[in-house]
DNA sequence: CCCTCTAGGATTGTCGACAATTTGCGTCCC
DNA sequence: GGGACGCAAATTGTCGACAATCCTAGAGGG
């Protein structure tokens, strides 16, 4: 009876998501690439009316983008996508510096380090095909799959979903501050160092070039604050 | 017409909070104190007469929790409270140790740290206050607000969101396996040492310290697994 | 001319009912 | 007696309407 394994792969439900995960993953996306600029107002029955759903299954949506810190709600005002100030920016790369440099260490103490730098390689295959097509959108989210990808890499459910929102937070850096970017080859390099500095298992090299990576971020899209002497802007 | 400042402390509307979050934190607690033990299905209609709310706002409650990952929703199924394997114990720690080396760092470079030494040291008289009083379960609660606090003190928006679920979850281990804890004394003088690093402001120390604390832990709570050297129990 | 109060509109918060789907049990056939 | 089929109960998913609350614009008074 039981059909021969690898022949119907992944054979499921025809609607395995929620509704309200489908609508929260379109929000997601159009707030990640800029098409709801931070500070947009988003009206509850507007929306629905949108998405051709009632407002039960929207709101659960943004109740999960809320709680996820991609939308600010305000009590009977409404609800609103968040803005960046410089002092987000500090913190979301911080805070990243934090996730992926566990998820480095666990991916080079796993023990499966090649597989893992194949599948890291071929993000940066991708970013430099984005590159050479001088698409910055495409980089960027080729950038991000990197990033993406080491975290999953570490195994870990919970950086996976920590790192979740804060990805999601530095496209909307990337797309807000789009034009202060390094020099495509280098950024390409950079990650190809954090490849072979992992390959290797060298954890002191992986983690230095980590942070530079982070800083250097930092640097450019918040000028005038740094990581590592703690130099952050005051909360506003 | 402006009351002179500071007469009125925080003197709010006198409905704060939203109905979904006052549902969402009671039943937090509940999962976290092992009220709800882990793998209890919570039924939304059963729910919503016992808080005497309609099934609208419940769910919502439900679905942060979900979000957060403390219960785990089987479509058409129903809600269960999460159940933590010993891989989860290792997971969490791992996390928790780079939230809270992170957060330790921000907390040392800030420039604040007397201030913060003295808040951090009021939980750890809460600590000793507990302990004498032989209740393992207040213990445990002063134990996670000195890292709380900790976290809070890093000033960092994202550090403290993230760490939020970790902390009800380190709860929940520790109410799961009450009974694993190492002596009182040595609880409290590890939290006395991490303050007192930080007040020096020794990083090295500082950090070695956490790191310890996180790695007694997870040998206490999931014998055979260690956070310094990768071996992380294979991913269920 | 400015401040205050009031009425209107709009938005969110809440509720009860209906529809879709799954699970478990009972029945029927082999 | 064992297995497969079908039905029914229970649960979640979805919907539309009502109520509470808040912002805004306008009129009135000082």
């Amino acid at each position: 009876m039981a059909l021969p394994p690898g022949m119907l792969p992944e054979i499921e439900p025809v609607s395995r998501e929620s509704t309200a995960a489908v609508i929260a993953r379109q929000l997601r996306d159009a707030i990640m690439t800029g098409a709801l600029p931070p500070g947009t107002q988003l009206g509850e029955t507007e929306l629905a009316a949108r998405f051709q759903v009632s407002r039960g299954p929207l709101r659960e949506a943004m109740q999960h983008l809320v709680s996820e810190g991609l939308l600010r709600s305000e009590r009977h005002r409404g609800l609103f996508v968040i803005d960046l100030e410089p002092g987000d920016v500090y913190d979301i790369y911080a805070a990243r510096s934090a996730i992926e440099r566990a998820a480095m260490l666990r991916a080079i103490r796993g023990g499966e380090r090649d597989r893992i730098a194949e599948v890291l390689e071929r993000t940066v295959v991708e970013m430099a095909a984005a590159a050479s097509d001088d698409d910055p959108s495409a980089l960027s989210t080729a950038d991000l799959k990197f990033h993406e990808a080491l975290i999953n890499a570490s195994g870990s459910k919970r950086l996976v979903r920590m790192a979740r929102t804060l990805l999601i937070e530095t496209r909307m850096c990337l797309t807000a501050l789009q034009g202060t970017y390094q020099r495509v080859e280098e950024r390409v390099d950079e990650h190809t160092k954090l490849i072979h500095a992992l390959r290797e298992g060298d954890e002191e090299t992986a983690l230095a070039l980590l942070d530079a990576h982070m800083e250097d971020a930092v640097q450019r899209l918040a000028p005038g604050t740094s990581l590592v002497d703690g130099h952050a802007p005051p909360v506003p």
